[in-house]
DNA sequence: AAAAAAT
Protein backbone atom coordinates (compact mmCIF):
# COMPACT_ATOMS: atom_id res chain seq x y z
CA UNK A 1 0.00 0.00 0.00
CA UNK A 2 2.54 2.02 0.68
CA UNK A 3 3.56 2.41 -2.69
CA UNK A 4 0.45 4.08 -3.74
CA UNK A 5 1.27 7.16 -1.44
CA UNK A 6 2.69 9.97 -3.12
CA UNK A 7 6.02 11.19 -1.92
CA UNK A 8 6.41 14.89 -1.35
CA UNK A 9 8.37 15.63 -4.80
CA UNK A 10 6.21 16.65 -7.55
CA UNK A 11 6.81 14.44 -11.16
CA UNK A 12 7.72 15.90 -14.15
CA UNK A 13 4.86 17.00 -16.66
CA UNK A 14 5.79 13.98 -18.45
CA UNK A 15 4.45 11.78 -16.43
CA UNK A 16 1.42 13.96 -15.14
CA UNK A 17 -1.18 11.87 -13.71
CA UNK A 18 -4.05 12.61 -11.13
CA UNK A 19 -3.75 12.16 -7.84
CA UNK A 20 -7.26 11.75 -5.70
CA UNK A 21 -6.45 14.08 -2.47
CA UNK A 22 -8.27 13.51 0.82
CA UNK A 23 -11.98 14.46 1.57
CA UNK A 24 -12.77 12.09 -1.97
CA UNK A 25 -14.54 9.59 -2.54
CA UNK A 26 -13.10 6.42 -0.58
CA UNK A 27 -12.68 4.30 -3.48
CA UNK A 28 -10.33 6.51 -5.56
CA UNK A 29 -7.95 7.38 -2.82
CA UNK A 30 -4.34 6.65 -4.02
CA UNK A 31 -4.71 5.54 -7.47
CA UNK A 32 -3.22 7.41 -10.30
CA UNK A 33 -5.38 8.50 -13.60
CA UNK A 34 -4.29 9.32 -16.97
CA UNK A 35 -5.04 12.97 -17.99
CA UNK A 36 -7.11 11.11 -20.77
CA UNK A 37 -8.95 8.39 -18.52
CA UNK A 38 -9.56 10.50 -15.40
CA UNK A 39 -12.87 9.83 -14.09
CA UNK A 40 -14.75 13.00 -13.80
CA UNK A 41 -15.50 14.86 -10.83
CA UNK A 42 -18.55 16.65 -9.43
CA UNK A 43 -17.48 20.72 -8.57
CA UNK A 44 -14.21 20.80 -9.62
CA UNK A 45 -12.48 20.33 -13.51
CA UNK A 46 -11.94 23.73 -14.78
CA UNK A 47 -10.91 21.60 -17.71
CA UNK A 48 -7.87 20.40 -18.91
CA UNK A 49 -5.03 20.35 -16.64
CA UNK A 50 -7.06 22.43 -13.71
CA UNK A 51 -9.23 19.42 -12.51
CA UNK A 52 -9.10 20.87 -8.98
CA UNK A 53 -11.26 22.58 -6.53
CA UNK A 54 -11.02 25.42 -4.77
CA UNK A 55 -13.35 23.63 -1.42
CA UNK A 56 -9.42 22.66 -0.51
CA UNK A 57 -8.97 26.68 0.40
CA UNK A 58 -11.37 26.46 2.79
CA UNK A 59 -15.11 26.04 1.13
CA UNK A 60 -17.50 24.23 2.43
CA UNK A 61 -16.51 20.51 3.16
CA UNK A 62 -18.90 19.05 0.73
CA UNK A 63 -17.39 20.81 -2.47
CA UNK A 64 -14.30 19.86 -1.18
CA UNK A 65 -13.59 16.91 -4.10
CA UNK A 66 -10.13 17.82 -4.43
CA UNK A 67 -8.68 16.37 -7.24
CA UNK A 68 -5.84 17.65 -8.75
CA UNK A 69 -2.89 17.30 -10.63
CA UNK A 70 0.26 16.11 -8.98
CA UNK A 71 2.05 18.54 -10.48
CA UNK A 72 -0.14 21.65 -10.04
CA UNK A 73 2.05 22.67 -7.12
CA UNK A 74 -0.62 25.19 -6.77
CA UNK A 75 -2.88 22.92 -6.13
CA UNK A 76 -0.78 20.69 -4.06
CA UNK A 77 0.09 24.23 -1.67
CA UNK A 78 -3.29 24.77 -1.31
CA UNK A 79 -4.24 21.44 0.10
CA UNK A 80 -1.39 22.06 2.46
CA UNK A 81 -2.28 25.66 3.55
CA UNK A 82 -5.10 24.54 4.71
CA UNK A 83 -4.18 22.00 6.70
CA UNK A 84 -0.96 23.11 8.33
CA UNK A 85 -1.61 26.81 7.75
CA UNK A 86 1.27 29.73 6.77
CA UNK A 87 4.38 29.69 8.51
CA UNK A 88 3.33 33.10 10.16
CA UNK A 89 -0.09 32.13 10.27
CA UNK A 90 -1.49 32.26 14.60
CA UNK A 91 -4.45 30.52 14.06
CA UNK A 92 -2.37 27.45 12.80
CA UNK A 93 0.99 27.63 14.22
CA UNK A 94 2.49 25.37 16.89
CA UNK A 95 3.82 27.61 19.93
CA UNK A 96 7.46 26.93 20.04
CA UNK A 97 8.32 24.56 22.54
CA UNK A 98 11.04 24.98 24.93
CA UNK A 99 12.57 21.49 25.05
CA UNK A 100 15.42 22.36 27.23
CA UNK A 101 12.93 22.96 30.04
CA UNK A 102 11.56 19.42 29.67
CA UNK A 103 14.04 17.43 31.10
CA UNK A 104 13.23 17.18 34.83
CA UNK A 105 9.58 16.03 33.81
CA UNK A 106 8.34 13.57 36.28
CA UNK A 107 7.30 10.50 34.76
CA UNK A 108 5.95 6.81 36.59
CA UNK A 109 5.42 4.08 34.54
CA UNK A 110 3.58 0.88 35.92
CA UNK A 111 3.18 -2.69 34.06
CA UNK A 112 5.59 -5.45 32.58
CA UNK A 113 8.07 -4.84 30.19
CA UNK A 114 7.40 -1.48 28.84
CA UNK A 115 9.76 0.18 26.32
CA UNK A 116 12.63 2.65 26.63
CA UNK A 117 11.17 6.06 25.66
CA UNK A 118 12.46 7.41 22.80
CA UNK A 119 14.32 10.64 21.82
CA UNK A 120 13.27 11.66 18.32
CA UNK A 121 10.65 11.13 15.81
CA UNK A 122 13.06 8.45 14.12
CA UNK A 123 12.82 5.74 16.05
CA UNK A 124 11.36 3.77 16.46
CA UNK A 125 11.19 3.61 12.76
CA UNK A 126 7.85 5.68 11.33
CA UNK A 127 6.52 5.65 8.25
CA UNK A 128 7.92 7.56 5.67
CA UNK A 129 4.97 9.29 4.45
CA UNK A 130 4.38 10.31 8.47
CA UNK A 131 7.28 12.08 9.15
CA UNK A 132 7.15 14.09 5.99
CA UNK A 133 3.62 15.05 7.49
CA UNK A 134 5.24 15.31 11.05
CA UNK A 135 7.48 18.10 9.44
CA UNK A 136 4.70 19.77 7.68
CA UNK A 137 3.22 20.09 11.05
CA UNK A 138 6.39 21.33 12.36
CA UNK A 139 6.67 18.66 15.16
CA UNK A 140 10.12 18.66 15.45
CA UNK A 141 11.01 16.93 18.83
CA UNK A 142 8.51 14.51 20.88
CA UNK A 143 7.06 15.99 23.80
CA UNK A 144 7.83 14.44 26.94
CA UNK A 145 4.44 12.51 26.94
CA UNK A 146 5.08 11.45 23.34
CA UNK A 147 8.87 10.07 24.20
CA UNK A 148 6.76 6.95 26.15
CA UNK A 149 3.79 6.86 24.63
CA UNK A 150 5.24 6.39 20.89
CA UNK A 151 7.12 2.93 21.95
CA UNK A 152 4.37 1.56 24.36
CA UNK A 153 1.65 2.28 21.73
CA UNK A 154 4.62 0.89 18.63
CA UNK A 155 4.89 -1.90 20.72
CA UNK A 156 1.31 -2.77 20.29
CA UNK A 157 0.59 -2.19 24.45
CA UNK A 158 -2.36 -1.07 25.60
CA UNK A 159 -2.09 2.14 27.88
CA UNK A 160 -3.79 4.40 30.52
CA UNK A 161 -1.81 7.76 30.40
CA UNK A 162 -2.39 10.36 32.78
CA UNK A 163 -1.94 13.62 31.07
CA UNK A 164 -3.95 16.01 29.22
CA UNK A 165 -5.46 16.87 25.72
CA UNK A 166 -3.44 18.88 23.29
CA UNK A 167 -1.22 18.35 20.34
CA UNK A 168 1.20 16.87 21.94
CA UNK A 169 -0.59 14.03 23.93
CA UNK A 170 -2.62 13.48 20.64
CA UNK A 171 0.04 12.93 18.61
CA UNK A 172 1.41 10.30 21.12
CA UNK A 173 -1.30 8.17 19.67
CA UNK A 174 -1.74 9.24 16.34
CA UNK A 175 1.87 8.95 14.94
CA UNK A 176 2.53 5.18 16.03
CA UNK A 177 -1.28 4.48 15.40
CA UNK A 178 -1.10 5.86 11.42
CA UNK A 179 2.69 4.52 11.22
CA UNK A 180 1.66 0.91 11.69
CA UNK A 181 -2.01 1.47 9.40
CA UNK A 182 0.29 3.18 6.67
CA UNK A 183 2.47 0.43 6.77
CA UNK A 184 0.20 -2.26 6.83
CA UNK A 185 -2.75 -1.47 4.00
CA UNK A 186 -6.33 -1.20 5.37
CA UNK A 187 -8.07 -4.10 6.48
CA UNK A 188 -11.06 -5.57 4.64
CA UNK A 189 -14.11 -4.99 6.30
CA UNK A 190 -15.39 -8.28 8.07
CA UNK A 191 -18.08 -10.23 7.02
CA UNK A 192 -21.34 -8.17 8.79
CA UNK A 193 -24.19 -10.51 8.72
CA UNK A 194 -26.28 -7.41 9.58
CA UNK A 195 -24.94 -5.45 6.14
CA UNK A 196 -27.61 -5.88 3.53
CA UNK A 197 -27.44 -5.00 -0.13
CA UNK A 198 -28.51 -1.54 0.81
CA UNK A 199 -26.25 -0.64 3.60
CA UNK A 200 -23.01 -2.46 2.55
CA UNK A 201 -22.00 -0.06 0.66
CA UNK A 202 -22.98 2.91 2.51
CA UNK A 203 -21.66 1.54 6.29
CA UNK A 204 -18.56 2.77 7.30
CA UNK A 205 -16.11 0.24 9.17
CA UNK A 206 -13.09 2.83 10.45
CA UNK A 207 -10.02 0.70 12.02
CA UNK A 208 -9.45 3.83 14.70
CA UNK A 209 -12.00 5.50 17.02
CA UNK A 210 -11.12 8.18 19.43
CA UNK A 211 -13.54 8.82 21.80
CA UNK A 212 -13.57 12.56 22.91
CA UNK A 213 -16.03 14.47 25.34
CA UNK A 214 -16.83 17.96 23.55
CA UNK A 215 -17.15 18.93 20.35
CA UNK A 216 -14.71 21.38 20.15
CA UNK A 217 -11.94 19.40 21.32
CA UNK A 218 -13.38 16.36 19.14
CA UNK A 219 -13.04 18.66 15.77
CA UNK A 220 -9.15 19.67 17.52
CA UNK A 221 -8.25 16.20 17.50
CA UNK A 222 -10.00 15.68 13.81
CA UNK A 223 -7.94 18.46 12.71
CA UNK A 224 -4.91 17.09 13.65
CA UNK A 225 -5.40 13.36 12.70
CA UNK A 226 -6.41 15.12 8.90
CA UNK A 227 -2.67 16.88 9.53
CA UNK A 228 -1.08 13.23 9.75
CA UNK A 229 -2.55 11.18 7.46
CA UNK A 230 -2.24 13.45 4.94
CA UNK A 231 -1.47 11.57 1.21
CA UNK A 232 -2.32 8.35 2.97
CA UNK A 233 -4.69 5.87 2.45
CA UNK A 234 -6.48 6.65 6.06
CA UNK A 235 -9.51 8.79 5.73
CA UNK A 236 -9.96 11.17 8.73
CA UNK A 237 -13.69 11.47 9.76
CA UNK A 238 -15.58 13.05 12.70
CA UNK A 239 -18.48 13.24 13.98
CA UNK A 240 -20.21 15.13 16.61
CA UNK A 241 -23.52 16.78 17.72
CA UNK A 242 -25.07 19.82 16.79
CA UNK A 243 -24.15 19.94 13.60
CA UNK A 244 -26.27 18.55 10.48
CA UNK A 245 -25.72 14.85 10.46
CA UNK A 246 -26.80 14.49 6.98
CA UNK A 247 -23.83 16.04 5.71
CA UNK A 248 -21.68 14.31 8.32
CA UNK A 249 -23.28 10.79 6.86
CA UNK A 250 -21.92 12.21 3.96
CA UNK A 251 -18.40 12.39 4.68
CA UNK A 252 -17.96 9.23 6.25
CA UNK A 253 -19.58 7.62 3.08
CA UNK A 254 -16.69 9.13 1.89
CA UNK A 255 -14.02 7.71 3.70
CA UNK A 256 -13.55 6.91 7.58
CA UNK A 257 -10.59 4.32 8.65
CA UNK A 258 -9.56 7.16 11.66
CA UNK A 259 -12.97 8.58 13.48
CA UNK A 260 -13.16 10.81 15.87
CA UNK A 261 -16.24 10.86 17.74
CA UNK A 262 -18.41 12.48 20.41
CA UNK A 263 -20.40 9.57 22.39
CA UNK A 264 -23.86 10.60 21.56
CA UNK A 265 -23.54 11.01 17.88
CA UNK A 266 -21.67 7.70 17.34
CA UNK A 267 -24.13 5.68 18.88
CA UNK A 268 -26.92 7.76 17.17
CA UNK A 269 -25.31 6.76 13.88
CA UNK A 270 -24.75 3.22 14.89
CA UNK A 271 -28.23 2.87 15.61
CA UNK A 272 -28.62 4.21 11.86
CA UNK A 273 -26.77 1.67 10.35
CA UNK A 274 -23.70 4.14 8.95
CA UNK A 275 -20.96 2.98 11.63
CA UNK A 276 -19.51 -0.28 12.34
CA UNK A 277 -16.73 -0.71 14.96
CA UNK A 278 -16.09 -4.12 14.21
CA UNK A 279 -12.98 -3.47 11.84
CA UNK A 280 -11.63 -1.27 15.18
CA UNK A 281 -8.53 -2.41 15.79
CA UNK A 282 -7.38 1.20 17.98
CA UNK A 283 -10.13 2.41 20.32
CA UNK A 284 -8.96 5.79 22.47
CA UNK A 285 -10.52 7.46 25.27
CA UNK A 286 -9.76 10.99 25.82
CA UNK A 287 -10.44 12.40 28.85
CA UNK A 288 -11.57 9.70 30.48
CA UNK A 289 -12.58 11.40 33.52
CA UNK A 290 -14.13 14.61 32.32
CA UNK A 291 -16.35 11.72 30.21
CA UNK A 292 -17.41 10.08 33.13
CA UNK A 293 -18.17 13.67 34.73
CA UNK A 294 -20.61 14.32 32.36
CA UNK A 295 -22.16 11.17 32.24
CA UNK A 296 -21.51 9.31 29.24
CA UNK A 297 -20.13 6.22 30.93
CA UNK A 298 -23.36 4.15 29.99
CA UNK A 299 -22.71 5.39 26.40
CA UNK A 300 -19.42 4.34 26.54
CA UNK A 301 -19.47 0.75 27.65
CA UNK A 302 -22.53 0.54 25.02
CA UNK A 303 -19.68 1.66 22.46
CA UNK A 304 -17.60 -0.52 23.85
CA UNK A 305 -18.99 -4.00 25.20
CA UNK A 306 -22.53 -3.80 23.50
CA UNK A 307 -21.88 -3.07 19.69
CA UNK A 308 -20.25 -4.97 17.51
CA UNK A 309 -16.13 -3.73 18.82
CA UNK A 310 -13.64 -6.38 18.71
CA UNK A 311 -12.89 -7.68 22.71
CA UNK A 312 -10.29 -6.31 24.70
CA UNK A 313 -7.86 -8.96 23.23
CA UNK A 314 -8.67 -8.44 19.55
CA UNK A 315 -8.21 -4.66 19.70
CA UNK A 316 -5.21 -2.09 21.17
CA UNK A 317 -6.87 0.03 23.90
CA UNK A 318 -5.22 3.83 24.60
CA UNK A 319 -6.85 5.48 27.61
CA UNK A 320 -5.99 9.10 28.89
CA UNK A 321 -7.09 10.98 32.03
CA UNK A 322 -6.28 13.67 34.02
CA UNK A 323 -6.45 11.99 37.25
CA UNK A 324 -7.26 8.44 37.82
CA UNK A 325 -10.54 7.84 40.42
CA UNK A 326 -11.93 4.94 41.39
CA UNK A 327 -14.47 4.82 38.38
CA UNK A 328 -11.76 5.23 35.88
CA UNK A 329 -9.96 2.44 37.60
CA UNK A 330 -13.09 0.43 37.06
CA UNK A 331 -13.25 1.33 33.46
CA UNK A 332 -9.80 0.28 32.59
CA UNK A 333 -9.84 -2.54 34.09
CA UNK A 334 -12.47 -3.51 31.91
CA UNK A 335 -11.37 -2.07 28.80
CA UNK A 336 -7.34 -2.89 28.88
CA UNK A 337 -5.44 -5.77 28.94
CA UNK A 338 -2.39 -5.99 30.71
CA UNK A 339 -1.63 -2.57 30.39
CA UNK A 340 1.31 0.09 31.25
CA UNK A 341 0.08 2.87 33.55
CA UNK A 342 1.94 6.04 32.46
CA UNK A 343 1.81 9.16 34.52
CA UNK A 344 3.82 12.29 32.91
CA UNK A 345 3.51 15.70 34.51
CA UNK A 346 5.59 18.88 34.66
CA UNK A 347 5.88 20.00 38.52
CA UNK A 348 6.09 23.86 38.63
CA UNK A 349 5.41 24.61 35.38
CA UNK A 350 2.57 27.15 36.84
CA UNK A 351 5.41 29.02 38.55
CA UNK A 352 7.46 29.11 35.61
CA UNK A 353 5.41 30.33 33.32
CA UNK A 354 1.95 31.19 34.54
CA UNK A 355 1.96 34.84 36.38
CA UNK A 356 -1.18 34.66 38.69
CA UNK A 357 -2.60 37.26 40.05
CA UNK A 358 -5.73 37.45 42.81
CA UNK A 359 -7.72 40.75 43.28
CA UNK A 360 -10.37 41.31 45.67
CA UNK A 361 -13.16 42.57 43.45
CA UNK A 362 -16.84 42.77 44.93
CA UNK A 363 -19.67 40.92 42.31
CA UNK A 364 -20.80 45.17 41.49
CA UNK A 365 -17.28 46.15 40.86
CA UNK A 366 -16.60 43.04 38.13
CA UNK A 367 -17.31 44.65 35.49
CA UNK A 368 -15.40 48.11 35.35
CA UNK A 369 -12.36 46.06 37.25
CA UNK A 370 -12.28 44.16 33.68
CA UNK A 371 -12.94 47.33 31.73
CA UNK A 372 -9.70 48.69 33.29
CA UNK A 373 -7.63 45.54 32.31
CA UNK A 374 -8.89 44.88 28.93
CA UNK A 375 -8.25 48.51 28.31
CA UNK A 376 -4.61 47.87 29.33
CA UNK A 377 -4.06 45.19 27.56
CA UNK A 378 -1.82 45.14 24.65
CA UNK A 379 -2.44 44.53 20.75
CA UNK A 380 -2.81 41.40 19.30
CA UNK A 381 -3.26 39.60 23.08
CA UNK A 382 -5.60 36.91 23.21
CA UNK A 383 -7.27 37.40 26.32
CA UNK A 384 -9.75 34.63 27.72
CA UNK A 385 -12.82 35.23 30.17
CA UNK A 386 -14.12 32.50 32.34
CA UNK A 387 -17.52 33.04 33.95
CA UNK A 388 -19.87 30.35 35.52
CA UNK A 389 -23.11 30.47 33.72
CA UNK A 390 -24.14 30.61 30.52
CA UNK A 391 -26.15 33.26 31.01
CA UNK A 392 -23.23 35.12 32.39
CA UNK A 393 -21.76 34.67 29.58
CA UNK A 394 -24.09 35.76 27.44
CA UNK A 395 -24.46 39.34 28.91
CA UNK A 396 -21.10 39.95 29.74
CA UNK A 397 -20.22 39.57 26.01
CA UNK A 398 -22.92 42.05 25.22
CA UNK A 399 -21.65 44.21 27.64
CA UNK A 400 -18.37 44.25 26.25
CA UNK A 401 -19.06 44.75 22.78
CA UNK A 402 -21.99 47.39 24.07
CA UNK A 403 -18.05 49.10 25.67
CA UNK A 404 -16.40 48.33 21.85
CA UNK A 405 -15.03 46.20 22.86
CA UNK A 406 -13.87 42.86 20.33
CA UNK A 407 -15.60 39.90 22.18
CA UNK A 408 -17.09 36.60 21.66
CA UNK A 409 -18.77 34.20 23.55
CA UNK A 410 -18.40 30.13 24.09
CA UNK A 411 -21.15 28.45 25.95
CA UNK A 412 -23.30 25.50 25.81
CA UNK A 413 -26.46 27.05 24.79
CA UNK A 414 -24.78 28.41 21.65
CA UNK A 415 -25.26 26.89 18.44
CA UNK A 416 -22.47 24.87 16.75
CA UNK A 417 -21.87 27.39 14.33
CA UNK A 418 -21.60 29.79 16.85
CA UNK A 419 -19.78 28.10 19.00
CA UNK A 420 -17.31 27.65 16.05
CA UNK A 421 -17.39 30.69 14.69
CA UNK A 422 -16.56 31.86 18.38
CA UNK A 423 -13.35 29.75 18.25
CA UNK A 424 -12.01 30.81 14.58
CA UNK A 425 -12.35 34.50 15.28
CA UNK A 426 -10.80 34.48 18.80
CA UNK A 427 -7.75 31.87 17.31
CA UNK A 428 -7.44 34.63 14.05
CA UNK A 429 -7.45 37.61 16.37
CA UNK A 430 -10.49 39.15 15.09
CA UNK A 431 -12.26 38.84 18.49
CA UNK A 432 -9.48 38.39 21.07
CA UNK A 433 -11.15 38.63 23.87
CA UNK A 434 -13.25 35.52 24.39
CA UNK A 435 -16.32 35.15 27.24
CA UNK A 436 -16.30 31.06 27.68
CA UNK A 437 -18.21 28.70 31.01
CA UNK A 438 -16.63 25.56 31.22
CA UNK A 439 -17.33 24.29 27.75
CA UNK A 440 -13.72 26.13 27.09
CA UNK A 441 -11.70 24.74 30.44
CA UNK A 442 -10.26 21.76 29.31
CA UNK A 443 -7.91 20.80 26.73
CA UNK A 444 -8.62 23.21 24.57
CA UNK A 445 -5.33 24.19 22.48
CA UNK A 446 -5.33 27.82 21.16
CA UNK A 447 -1.94 29.33 20.96
CA UNK A 448 -1.06 32.55 21.91
CA UNK A 449 -3.75 33.28 24.79
CA UNK A 450 -1.77 35.90 26.67
CA UNK A 451 -4.26 36.41 29.45
CA UNK A 452 -7.19 34.13 31.41
CA UNK A 453 -8.97 36.21 33.75
CA UNK A 454 -11.52 34.29 36.21
CA UNK A 455 -14.31 36.66 36.22
CA UNK A 456 -16.15 34.50 37.97
CA UNK A 457 -13.68 31.33 40.21
CA UNK A 458 -14.97 27.47 40.19
CA UNK A 459 -15.68 26.51 43.33
CA UNK A 460 -13.31 23.54 42.48
CA UNK A 461 -9.30 24.03 42.18
CA UNK A 462 -8.43 21.33 39.52
CA UNK A 463 -11.13 23.39 36.92
CA UNK A 464 -8.97 27.03 38.29
CA UNK A 465 -5.53 24.70 37.41
CA UNK A 466 -7.78 23.65 33.69
CA UNK A 467 -8.72 27.36 32.82
CA UNK A 468 -5.40 29.35 33.79
CA UNK A 469 -3.35 26.56 32.06
CA UNK A 470 -5.04 27.70 28.49
CA UNK A 471 -2.17 30.42 29.23
CA UNK A 472 1.63 29.79 29.36
CA UNK A 473 1.04 26.95 26.94
CA UNK A 474 4.25 25.12 25.75
CA UNK A 475 7.11 26.97 27.50
CA UNK A 476 5.55 30.60 26.45
CA UNK A 477 4.37 32.74 29.57
CA UNK A 478 0.90 34.12 30.74
CA UNK A 479 -0.78 35.68 32.76
CA UNK A 480 -3.78 34.91 34.90
CA UNK A 481 -5.87 37.05 37.15
CA UNK A 482 -8.80 36.04 39.68
CA UNK A 483 -11.33 38.14 40.48
CA UNK A 484 -12.06 37.12 44.35
CA UNK A 485 -14.67 38.18 46.60
CA UNK A 486 -16.02 36.42 49.93
CA UNK A 487 -18.51 34.25 47.98
CA UNK A 488 -15.38 32.50 47.01
CA UNK A 489 -14.75 31.23 50.14
CA UNK A 490 -15.50 27.59 49.51
CA UNK A 491 -12.16 27.74 47.59
CA UNK A 492 -9.20 29.56 49.58
CA UNK A 493 -8.10 27.41 51.21
CA UNK A 494 -6.98 24.99 47.97
CA UNK A 495 -6.42 28.36 46.39
CA UNK A 496 -3.64 29.50 48.85
CA UNK A 497 -2.14 26.34 49.08
CA UNK A 498 -1.69 26.37 44.87
CA UNK A 499 -0.75 30.20 45.08
CA UNK A 500 1.75 28.79 47.76
CA UNK A 501 3.30 25.62 45.80
CA UNK A 502 3.60 27.74 42.60
CA UNK A 503 5.83 30.31 44.23
CA UNK A 504 3.37 32.92 43.50
CA UNK A 505 2.17 36.39 45.69
CA UNK A 506 -0.26 35.76 48.07
CA UNK A 507 -2.35 38.98 49.32
CA UNK A 508 -2.62 39.51 53.02
CA UNK A 509 -6.32 39.88 52.56
CA UNK A 510 -6.56 36.10 50.97
CA UNK A 511 -4.42 35.05 54.39
CA UNK A 512 -7.47 36.89 56.04
CA UNK A 513 -10.08 35.27 54.27
CA UNK A 514 -8.37 31.93 54.82
CA UNK A 515 -7.94 32.62 58.55
CA UNK A 516 -11.65 33.36 58.71
CA UNK A 517 -12.83 30.60 56.39
CA UNK A 518 -10.91 28.25 58.72
CA UNK A 519 -14.01 25.19 59.31
CA UNK A 520 -15.73 26.77 56.40
CA UNK A 521 -15.20 23.44 54.85
CA UNK A 522 -12.00 23.81 52.91
CA UNK A 523 -12.67 20.94 50.31
CA UNK A 524 -9.59 19.61 50.28
CA UNK A 525 -9.52 19.29 53.98
CA UNK A 526 -8.99 15.79 55.48
CA UNK A 527 -9.09 13.93 51.80
CA UNK A 528 -5.33 14.50 50.77
CA UNK A 529 -4.45 17.20 48.24
CA UNK A 530 -6.69 17.55 45.03
CA UNK A 531 -8.56 14.75 45.30
CA UNK A 532 -5.23 12.70 45.84
CA UNK A 533 -7.61 9.96 47.94
CA UNK A 534 -9.63 9.50 44.59
CA UNK A 535 -6.31 8.62 42.65
CA UNK A 536 -4.88 5.82 45.04
CA UNK A 537 -4.99 2.75 43.06
CA UNK A 538 -6.20 -0.57 44.55
CA UNK A 539 -7.41 -4.03 44.03
CA UNK A 540 -5.52 -4.26 40.60
CA UNK A 541 -3.47 -6.77 40.36
CA UNK A 542 -2.16 -6.15 36.96
CA UNK A 543 -1.45 -2.72 37.86
CA UNK A 544 -0.10 -1.55 41.13
CA UNK A 545 0.76 2.23 41.36
CA UNK A 546 -0.43 2.65 44.77
CA UNK A 547 2.78 4.79 45.37
CA UNK A 548 1.75 8.23 47.32
CA UNK A 549 3.68 9.55 43.76
CA UNK A 550 0.58 9.73 41.89
CA UNK A 551 -0.89 12.19 44.54
CA UNK A 552 2.60 14.33 44.41
CA UNK A 553 2.13 14.31 40.85
CA UNK A 554 -1.75 14.82 40.54
CA UNK A 555 -3.52 17.54 38.19
CA UNK A 556 -4.03 19.68 41.10
CA UNK A 557 -0.63 21.12 41.59
CA UNK A 558 1.05 20.31 37.81
CA UNK A 559 -0.65 22.11 35.26
CA UNK A 560 -1.48 19.42 32.57
CA UNK A 561 0.66 17.87 30.39
CA UNK A 562 -0.33 18.47 26.77
C1' DA B 1 -25.26 24.81 41.31
C1' DA B 2 -23.69 24.69 36.55
C1' DA B 3 -21.90 22.78 32.54
C1' DA B 4 -21.47 19.30 28.88
C1' DA B 5 -23.82 15.88 25.37
C1' DA B 6 -28.24 12.95 20.47
C1' DT B 7 -32.76 14.92 18.62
Amino acid sequence: MRNQQRTASSPSIADAYITVEPFCLGRWIGQKYSLSSAPSVRGGSEGGRGAYDRGGCGGDLDCRVAVMLADTKEGETCIEKELFGEPDDPSKQHANINFEKYNNIPVERTGSGFPEPVTTFMNPPLDPVLLENIVFARYISPTPVQKYSVPIVAAGRDLMACAQTGSGKTGGVFLPILSTSFTSGPRPPPHDRQATGYNIRRKAYPTALILVPTRELVSQIHEESRKFAYRSWVRPAVVYGGADINSQIRLIERGCDLLSATPGRLVDLIERGRISLANIQYLVLDEADRMLDMGFEPQIRRIVQEEDMPGVHERQTLMFSATFPRDIQMLAKDFLKDYIFLLVGRVGSTSENITQEVEYVEDNDKRSVLLDILANELKGALTLVFVETKRMADMLSDFLMANSLPATSIHGDRTQREREMALQTFKTGRTPILVATAVAARGLDIPHVTHVINYDLPSDIDDYVHRICRTGRAGNTGVSTAFFNRSNRNIVRDLKELLHEANQEIPAWLETVAHESSGFGGSSHGRGRGGGSRGRGRGNASCDYGSSNFIKYNATKVCPME
